[in-house]
DNA sequence: TTGTACGCGTTATCAC
DNA sequence: GTGATAACGCGTACAA
C-alpha cells in the first residue's frame, strides 16, 4: 500500500538496509553480484528514495521558491510562461523543483520567502521582474537567503543576476531598420527611470542611431508613456502627426508596438514597427520583435543559484531580432499571401 | 545561524519541547500563562515549524504537482498564467504549495507524477489541458494517486473534474450577435473530435442558432481547421468569399478569431467576430471574447483535490462574454476614439 | 563488505 | 498540564 522503503528493498534482496543505501550512494563499495540483486529488487518494487526523509537528513529541500504574480491585464502576455518552463526544465537537470508561492508586493514576497526558508521548504529563490530600486535583493541578502535575479537593479549588483542585453536588442532593431533604408527612426517606451529595462532599451535605440550618425535632431522622435495598448496608439498618432514623421519606430514592448501598429493600419500609414519580447501577440500581428533567449536565461539562473560559489555571478545574454512583415522593406505586404 | 527548532523555543521559554508542540497543535491543553510565555518565545525567535519534519512525521507533503508545458508557439498565450496563479492562491489558503515539473507527453507525465508521489514529494496532482481520450485520468486512477482535472475527457468521468461550460459560452456569443441583428452567424473551430473543448464549443454554437431558429441552412457556415492564426485567416477568407457570406462569426479560440479579424481588416469587410478565452491578445485587438472564470476554477480544483471525500466531484462553471468593438452593433468603430 | 546505532525536527501516545 | 519515549525514512560514522 504505502510506498516501499529501503527496509522493504533490503528484505526483498536479502540484505541489510545499509547495503541498499550503499548501492544508491556509494555503489563502488558493494560487490557487483550483490548490487545487481539489490538493483533488481529496487526495480521490481519501484522503490524511490523518500525526498522528505532525504531533505530532513540533509537539511536541504532541493526546492526553489518562485513567486507567481497575477497577470497584468493591460499588458500583453509576457515571456513569463516560457521563463517558468525554462526554470523547471533547468531545475530538473539539477534534481531541484520549483515551489510556487504568491505575495501582494515585493516586501511581502521577502517576508514569504523568509517564512518558507525558515520552514525548510525552499533552499533559495528566483527573482523575476526586478525594478530599478528593488527591495528584494538587499532584503534577501541581509537574511542570507540564496537567490538569483532575472534583471539588474539600478545600482547594486552585489548579488547573482542574469539579464538580457536590452540595449543590444533595440540597437539591433535600429540596425535592421537602417539596413532597410530608414533614416528617421522613432522610439516609444516607458518614461525614463520607470524601469531599468525601459531605460536600457531607450539607451540601445540612442546608441543605434548614433552608430549611423542619425542621432542629431531625433529628440522629437523619442516618446514615452505607460505600457499599454492605448498609450502605444496615442504615441503612434503623435508620431504620424509630426511635420517630419518617422518612417520607422522601435517600441520598448510588444504592447506599445501593437498600439502603434493599430494606428498605422487604421490610417493606412507607412511606418515600420519593431516590438520587444516576441510575445505570441507579436506573431499574431506579424510584428517584428526582439526575442529574449529565455531558455538560456533559465538555465543560467539555476546554475547561478545552485552552482556552489558564494561569490555573486553576473551574466548578460544577447537577444535576437525576429523579423516579420511589420518591418519588412516593402511595408505592410499581405502577411499570409492569400490575396494580391 | 540555523533556523530555530522547537527545542530552542522550549529552552527560551523554560519548558519542554512537548509543551511547545502542544501550544501550536493543541493550545487548549496548556495553561494560558505558559502559553503566552511560549508564544512570546516563538515570536522572539521567529520560529517556524519545519515543514520537512512535519511532512515526514505526517507522511503528507502538502505539495501539489503541476506539469508546466512549453508554450505552443503558434497558439496565442492561453489562460495558463491566470490559472497557475489562481491555483497557487487557492493552495495557499489550504496551506499547500504547487510543485512544478516537466514532462515530454501525457504518458511521461503520469510516470513523473508516480515517481514524485512515491518519493513523497507530492500528495496529488492537478491536470491541465485534458484531451478527449486523455490517458492521464485512467493512469492515475489505477495508481491511486489523487488528482483533479481541468476539463472532461470524452467518456470517462469517474474522477474529480472542474470545467467551463464551453457550450454555454459560444451559445451566449450567438445570443449576443443575434441581439445585434445578425442572422447568418458562422463558426470556426477545431475539427470535430480533435478536442473535447472544441466539440463543446461547436455544440454551443449550434444550440444557440437553433434557439433562434437559425440552424437551417447553416452547414456552409461551419468551418474547421487547426488552431493557428493562418488557419483563422484562411477560414475567414472562405467565409467572405461565399455567395451568401455570414455577417458574424463565432471562433473557438482567440487565435482563430485573430486570424479572421486580420482578413476582415485587410479587406475592409463587415463581419462581427467573437473569440474565446479572453486572452491579452483579444484585448489588444479589441476582440470580443468569452472569458473563463479561471480564478473560480482554481479554487474549485484545489477544493476538489484536497476536500476530503473519496467520491469524485464534478463542477461546471459558467463563462462570461466580454463585449468589445469587434462585435459591437456598429462595426469596426474607432476602438480608441482618437480620430473620426 | 555488512550490520548497528544515532540524529535530522516534529508530533502522538502515554505516564506523571 | 506537563514531560519522557517512540516513530516517520534516510544516511553515515562506527564497529564487527
Amino acid at each position: 500500500m504505502h510506498p516501499p522503503t529501503v527496509e522493504d528493498v533490503a528484505r526483498a534482496a536479502g540484505v541489510s538496509r545499509q547495503t541498499v543505501s550503499n548501492v544508491l550512494n556509494a555503489p563502488e563499495r558493494v560487490r557487483p553480484e550483490t548490487r545487481q540483486r539489490v538493483e533488481a529488487a529496487i526495480d521490481q518494487l519501484g522503490y524511490r528514495p523518500n525526498r522528505v526523509a532525504q531533505s530532513l537528513r540533509a537539511s536541504t529541500s532541493r526546492m526553489i521558491g518562485y513567486r507567481i504574480e497575477p497577470m497584468h491585464p493591460q499588458s500583453l502576455s509576457s515571456i513569463h510562461d516560457r521563463f517558468l518552463h525554462a526554470l523547471a526544465e533547468a531545475g530538473r537537470a539539477a534534481d531541484h523543483h520549483l515551489l510556487l508561492f504568491t505575495a501582494n508586493d515585493p516586501e511581502d514576497e521577502v517576508a514569504n520567502v523568509q517564512a518558507l526558508h525558515r520552514a525548510g521548504a525552499i533552499d533559495g529563490v528566483i527573482l523575476y521582474g526586478i525594478s530599478t530600486a528593488d527591495p528584494r535583493p538587499p532584503g534577501l541578502r541581509q537574511l542570507r537567503i540564496p537567490f538569483a535575479a532575472f534583471g539588474r537593479t539600478g545600482a547594486d549588483s552585489a548579488h547573482s543576476w542574469v539579464d538580457i542585453d536590452n540595449a543590444a536588442g533595440t540597437a539591433a532593431a535600429v540596425d535592421h531598420l537602417v539596413a532597410g533604408g530608414h533614416r528617421r527612426i522613432a522610439f516609444v517606451g516607458y518614461p525614463e527611470g520607470a524601469a531599468a529595462v525601459g531605460d536600457r532599451r531607450a539607451e540601445g535605440w540612442r546608441t543605434g542611431l548614433d552608430r549611423h550618425g542619425l542621432l542629431a535632431g531625433s529628440r522629437h522622435l523619442d516618446l514615452r508613456g505607460e505600457d499599454s495598448l492605448a498609450t502605444g496608439a496615442w504615441l503612434g498618432e503623435a508620431l504620424l502627426d509630426h511635420p517630419t514623421p518617422p518612417t520607422a519606430v522601435v517600441a520598448a514592448t510588444d504592447t506599445l508596438a501593437a498600439g502603434v501598429l493599430r494606428v498605422v493600419q487604421r490610417r493606412g500609414a507607412r511606418l515600420a514597427v519593431v516590438g520587444f519580447d516576441d510575445t505570441p501577440t507579436a506573431a499574431a500581428l506579424d510584428l517584428s520583435s526582439v526575442r529574449q533567449p529565455i531558455e538560456a536565461v533559465g538555465h543560467a539562473m539555476i546554475r547561478a543559484l545552485l552552482g556552489g560559489g558564494t561569490e555573486p555571478t553576473a551574466q548578460l545574454l544577447p537577444p535576437e531580432l525576429i523579423v516579420r512583415a511589420s518591418s519588412a522593406p516593402q511595408l505592410n505586404p499581405d502577411p499570409l499571401g492569400a490575396t494580391p
